[in-house]
RNA sequence: GGCCCCGUAGCUCAACUGGAUAGAGCGACGGACUUCUAAUCCGUAGGUUGCAGGUUCAAGUCCUGCCGGGGUCACCA
């Protein structure tokens, strides 16, 4: 087991185990509430317990003088160093150095994988990020929720979650349309005609002027003589994967792939959004009705109250019901949603998880509600908020006029920072809160910015190792399994082992949460804690790395340092971004 | 007005799905460099977790009501 903390747990389980054959603590009782965590403080010890007081229920000993019981069954373990009661029952165990020392080898073993949870047990799982609309390229807007939904995703599959990363094309709205005849217009420029400015409410950007010159080769003018209707039909087919390519380009640019596009007129076409509202019919949850107009203080002033095809998601905790199909007869976005989700549930993905913008947030509950309903309940969706990121340039806010078009592109972003600080900048904030994303602070080489802490922490264990092999001759991995991990008995160096051991932990509560960010802080600590220790050395040479004359001495620091950078690199890793071997 | 998110040190934020004396960084002040990479580290100072109740062995965390900030609000995706 490499998880230390279920480790004890399932020891601390065993000693309750005993009780309840003596009699001490009841038949049936329920295990599932009993934590063991590290204890904030560290003077409590390596580890804490509430068994005693969530089992004080179930005997009819007080919590404290039940926590003595399991103390004293526990104290036989030779792997605990000792035994506190504290407070209203606690249980505070700490741990013999071997145990922390053992996790040396667990890691150097495990490499990479070390960490890595079962709490998946290899159920599928679908995440659904990006998903914007293919009518241009993406803006730094899009970069939060393609960088936690890749993180998220990355995160899922270390658990032993069969993951598949899936985008939504939303290719059937009005705003294809307007793609159509935006493309349109550039082929009639590409036809020599002088098209003059970009008129209001059509896409004026530069990048549908090579989509023009296609159309125009494959056309040719005869395509303007034909019904608009015809004409926009004709050019969907070629602007929408063209569109789809420039997306897949920038995410591409970002380390951001997806397994599954599945295209929301694909499911007009093939009658699934049909499908899932009979299916919502038949359950009696679709009604012919008129909404009531919103409440407060200004009603849209071209309200008309109408009929319309209504779902009743007010039966699954949404506010109101919602409509299916707008007073024309046409469906709303909301009814290919609902496919869209009916579809990946039938493809066997009982867990969901969406990634989208703040201002999408009022949209969660209708959508689980949905999910709940069209699955019978056996459907579960969770829906990732991300804030918005606040761009910034040395402090002063960065000006986008969307009005002119002018945007910034996440290619930009990319191209001018690099990819893997934009992913780990994108995760040093818990995705619901807002985040500054400053162009200057994040390539400045200091502490306050944490992608380069971290970085700097691997490449200077990395340099260690490599003046140790100068010193030593060539170090493998394989044979620092044999150091002499005893020798590794300092506190600072245990309390950077504790850390190390930390991980599998905190990778499990990042999975079960879905918050990939809680990776990127750990990373921060982690990085923190061994540059403490390699500062100690400044103050007590005998702490150093390296000594020369000790060669055991230093194999086995190597050794520690070197799970720290696989632990290191393992995280980084998670997030997406590549760790450096030498920063100079 | 309804709903959602947020409110924690001067600032930016954590707090492990209810745990013990609420933690980091920045800024301020004071220290450590003939370096295993000082691009770093150590120490000091800084708090009624917006307010008021409730739930229990235990609340920053859950519930209710206020205050303040942001987002969103029929047929746009």
């Amino acid at each position: 087991m490499m998880n230390i903390f279920a480790a004890f747990r399932a020891r601390i389980e065993t000693c309750i185990r005993t009780l309840i054959q003596e009699g001490v603590i009841g038949e049936g009782t329920d295990l599932s509430r009993i934590s063991v965590e590290p204890p904030r403080d560290p003077s409590h010890g390596d580890m804490a317990t509430n068994a005693a007081m969530v089992l004080g229920k179930f005997s009819e000993l007080p919590p404290r003088d039940l926590a003595g019981k399991i103390a004293d069954l526990l104290s036989k373990d030779a792997d605990i160093a000792s035994v506190d009661i504290a407070g209203p029952g606690f249980i505070n165990l700490s741990l013999s150095p071997s145990v922390w020392q053992g996790q040396i080898a667990h890691v150097l073993k495990a490499g990479k994988a070390y960490g890595n949870s079962d709490i998946g047990a290899e159920k599928k799982i679908n995440v659904e990020y990006v998903s914007a609309n293919p009518t241009g390229p993406m803006h730094v807007g899009h970069a939060r929720g393609a960088v936690v939904g890749d993180a998220l995703a990355r995160l899922l599959e270390r658990a032993n979650y069969q993951v598949t990363r899936e985008y939504y094309i939303n290719d059937a709205g009005s705003q294809i349309d307007t793609l159509a005849r935006s493309a349109l217009l550039r082929m009639r420029e590409a036809l020599g005609e002088d098209i003059g400015d970009i008129p209001e409410g059509l896409y004026p950007g530069d990048y549908l002027v090579s989509v023009g010159q296609v159309l125009a080769e494959k056309y040719g003018a005869s395509l303007m003589e034909k019904p608009e209707a015809d004409q926009i039909a004709a050019v969907k087919p070629i602007a929408l994967p063209m569109m789809m390519e420039l997306i897949k380009d920038d995410l591409d640019a970002l380390g951001v792939r997806h397994d599954v596009f599945l295209s929301e007129q694909s499911l007009h076409d093939s009658g699934a959004v049909d499908k899932s509202l009979v299916r919502l019919d038949e359950m009696g949850l679709i009604y012919e009705g008129v909404l009531e107009p919103p409440k407060g203080k200004t009603p849209p002033p071209d309200w008309e109250p109408s009929p319309q095809t209504l779902f009743k998601s007010s039966q699954f905790g949404d506010d109101s019901d919602r409509a299916l199909k707008k007073s024309d007869g046409s469906w709303t976005y909301f009814a290919p949603d609902i496919a869209c989700h009916l579809d990946k549930f039938e493809r066997g993905y009982a867990q969901m998880i969406d990634v989208w913008g703040a201002d999408h947030a009022g949209y969660i509950k209708r959508m689980k509600s949905a999910v709940t309903a069209v699955t019978a309940g056996a459907g579960d969706l969770d829906v990732k908020i991300c804030q918005m990121v606040k761009l910034m340039r040395n402090g002063e806010p960065v000006k986008m006029s969307k009005r002119a078009g002018q945007f910034i592109t996440l290619r930009e972003v990319v191209d001018e920072v690099g990819k893997d600080v934009v992913r780990f900048m994108m995760l040093t904030r818990k995705n619901d809160a807002p985040l500054e994303f400053d162009f200057v602070k994040v390539q400045e080489q200091s502490r306050d910015n944490p992608v380069f802490y971290v970085q700097y922490a691997h490449a200077r264990i990395c340099s260690v190792i490599r003046n140790a092999g100068e010193m030593f001759g060539a170090i493998h991995d394989d044979d620092l399994t044999d150091s002499d991990m005893s020798l590794i008995v300092d506190p600072a160096e245990i309390s950077l082992l504790k850390t190390i051991s930390a991980f599998p932990r905190v990778l499990e509560s990042a999975a079960v949460n879905h918050e990939p960010h809680r990776i990127a802080f750990y990373l921060q600590d982690l990085a923190s804690s061994f540059h403490s220790l390699w500062n100690l050395g400044k103050e007590r040479p005998d702490l150093k790395f390296i000594i020369e004359e000790q060669k055991n001495v230093t194999m086995a620091r190597v050794s520690m340092i070197r799970s720290c950078a696989f632990v290191i690199a393992s995280g980084l890793d998670i997030l997406g971004v590549r760790p450096e071997e030498e920063m100079r």
